[in-house]
DNA sequence: GAAAGGGTTGCAATTGATTTGCGATTCGAT
DNA sequence: ATCGAATCGCAAATCAATTGCAACCCTTTC
């Protein structure tokens, strides 16, 4: 197995070369650059994990609490479309959005106790599923991989879970 | 690869196994056979393919006018709850439905030109992800494969998206 | 086989996420 | 600075799915 490991800092480097590449993205459209979309990719980008709609408006509200909800689901569908970011689909019924890190492409394992999510990439169940293709005459432009479970160590699945129960609550 | 394959034939052998085993499931939980819940079962289980709600209550509703919405979701929450049916989303916004075949679990190939979604099942693949969830120390309970991409004959592919249209504009 | 109790239904109203219409505002090429 | 086009913010609309509730139907009991 490859876990997939997200640095722990803000990786400025990081920011902006996702920044440029949304600038690129939006000349070659014929869009605008404006002060609500630099503020919502900025934000973005300098959070990690699997992020909500909301997650980031809160966010950004901090930075600017004039920014609504539209602004921020119209942001994310371009930054989607430019390929800058992969929206995801747990089950909880809401859209969540990652900026792709220093490993691209990644699948997912999704606790079912804890909500624990561990990314990982493997090489040869890649080249697999481009064998299954090819035998099928297909040709694969993207794919997804969930594994849902849990967590075979319960005692830090349980202390996921109660840190997560009581940050509920707190909220 | 291991292509699932799907009798033509509606098989009644099939369908009076899940009636049972939903019969079993519904009396295990103390709850009650219905002449409705009778009705949308038997039909769903003669349908093949992945079943939207909309199109599960248009075939019911032809054997009883009377059945609504709300009761073909309950009813399908129920079959999914009983394991006799598993619920997918394809990206498109809605959830299907799929009687489990022969091949219990298979995964799914879905063209994004014409829509054909093949569906297959591989051991390697399987004891892959076994491994590597081993090796992350998560257990697996179930997991989702979807792989997005086109069809290399263009010509069936291109046949079945045109038959596709033509389908949507006569409906 | 009638009555009782509890699950079920159908409908309409509600929810929750996401989308969209639109008037006001901002961008950026000229 | 100007002007047409793109964008914003808000509220209203949409869309799948869920739910409250009164009427109704099953099953068990007597
Ligand atoms: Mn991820
Ligand atoms: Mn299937
Ligand atoms: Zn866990
Ligand atoms: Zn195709």
């Amino acid at each position: 197995m490859t876990p997939v490991k997200r640095p722990k800092e803000v990786d400025e480097n990081f920011v902006k070369e996702k920044e440029a590449g949304f600038a690129d993205f939006i000349q070659r459209k014929g869009l605008k650059t404006t002060r609500q979309r630099n503020t919502i990719i900025s934000v973005f980008f300098r959070l990690r994990g699997h992020i909500s709609v909301e997650e980031l408006l809160n966010e950004v509200k901090k930075v600017n609490p004039r920014i609504g909800y539209a602004t921020v689901y119209r942001t994310l569908h371009l930054l989607v479309e430019s390929n800058l970011v992969e929206e995801r689909r747990f089950g909880d019924g809401l859209a969540r959005y990652e900026g792709h890190s220093d490993v691209e492409h990644h699948d997912h394992m999704i606790c079912l106790e804890c909500g624990e999510i561990s990314e990982f990439f493997n090489p040869r169940l890649e080249a697999l599923q481009e064998k299954l293709a090819e035998e099928n005459n297909f040709e694969i432009f993207r794919h997804r991989l969930e594994l849902y479970g849990v967590c075979k160590d319960k005692e830090a699945c349980n202390k996921r879970k109660n840190s997560k129960a009581a940050e509920a609550r707190g909220a």
